[in-house]
DNA sequence: TTTATAAGTTTCCGATGGAAACCTACATAT
DNA sequence: ATATGTAGGTTTCCATCGGAAACTTATAAA
């Protein structure tokens, strides 16, 4: 979808101009694309689609994401509305993190991401290949001055 | 991305298989995920998608962009078979970026990124005003539990 | 007493991002 | 003959970020 014009409508961002243009380095989706458009936050909510789920469960289930990363994104998800957080006064405290309405509709988008690597994987790493043979002969040694 | 020396040419796992799973740590897909899930990636396939674009160009239109992160995305995208580079012999020369019919594929995903964050962003904005006001409240001070 | 689980935080250090200067090559202006 | 501008980058410096691993608090089981 080409964006012809703007996505209008639904009451005019606070912030800047009324519009809301990811273009613009003023613009606050700026701020909102760094946080969705990143790898552990697109796996994360991408699990959070399946049902709600506990922290070491999600440090279990998504393999090489530190405690450190986890804690961290799911506190960017969280300041963001997309999930909720909720402590139960359990023994060792149990705490479960769930989509929010508005985290479903882009756990859908991003999760596409997933889904596309995983779909065209075979070509990318088949162009990785070729590029790198490409390059590599060229460029290895100290750059033909 | 891809820190140097990194085992590139790693078997992959499931390829033959066809069962490439993003939430394991060895399967390529995590690298390729590292590149594709960027804010800059996703502006600028997002441009891609309305025709070529010269590098300069693509600078001027993502404001805030970096000719250093620019070059660097643009050689990722590249080196996945997403975007091709022509360098035409005119005056100055000439770079044109255009999209793969294998990065087609992938910028309308990512696309879905920056129009979701251009729809939702009233909604990001409060919920982040409401998280700020409940959590300033109890970590401003020397709260510290 | 030691070990284990849950949910984090802290520390150390190398990798990455952004700002700005620099480079090559040609063209036009002064 | 400089000087400035355009095109497409690369290099340098510095600050932040990411990952690995240790540490924390609290409780239960061996």
């Amino acid at each position: 979808m080409t964006t012809p014009g703007h996505p209008r409508g639904t009451a005019s961002p606070s912030a800047a101009s009324g519009a809301a243009n990811a273009y613009a380095a003023s613009c606050p989706t700026r701020m909102v694309l760094d946080t969705i458009a990143d790898k552990w936050a697109a796996l994360i909510l991408g699990l959070l689609m399946k049902g709600p789920r506990r922290f070491n469960q999600l440090r279990r289930e998504v393999e090489g994401l530190s405690q450190k990363v986890l804690s961290q994104t799911l506190k960017g998800l969280e300041r963001d509305g997309l999930v909720t957080r909720t402590a139960f006064p359990t023994v060792p405290v149990t705490v479960e993190y769930a989509l929010t309405p508005l985290g479903r509709t882009l756990a859908r988008v991003v999760d596409g991401l997933r889904i596309w690597a995983e779909t065209h994987i075979a070509d990318v790493l088949e162009a990785q290949s070729l590029y790198d043979v490409r390059v590599g002969k060229g460029a290895a040694v100290g750059a033909k001055k």
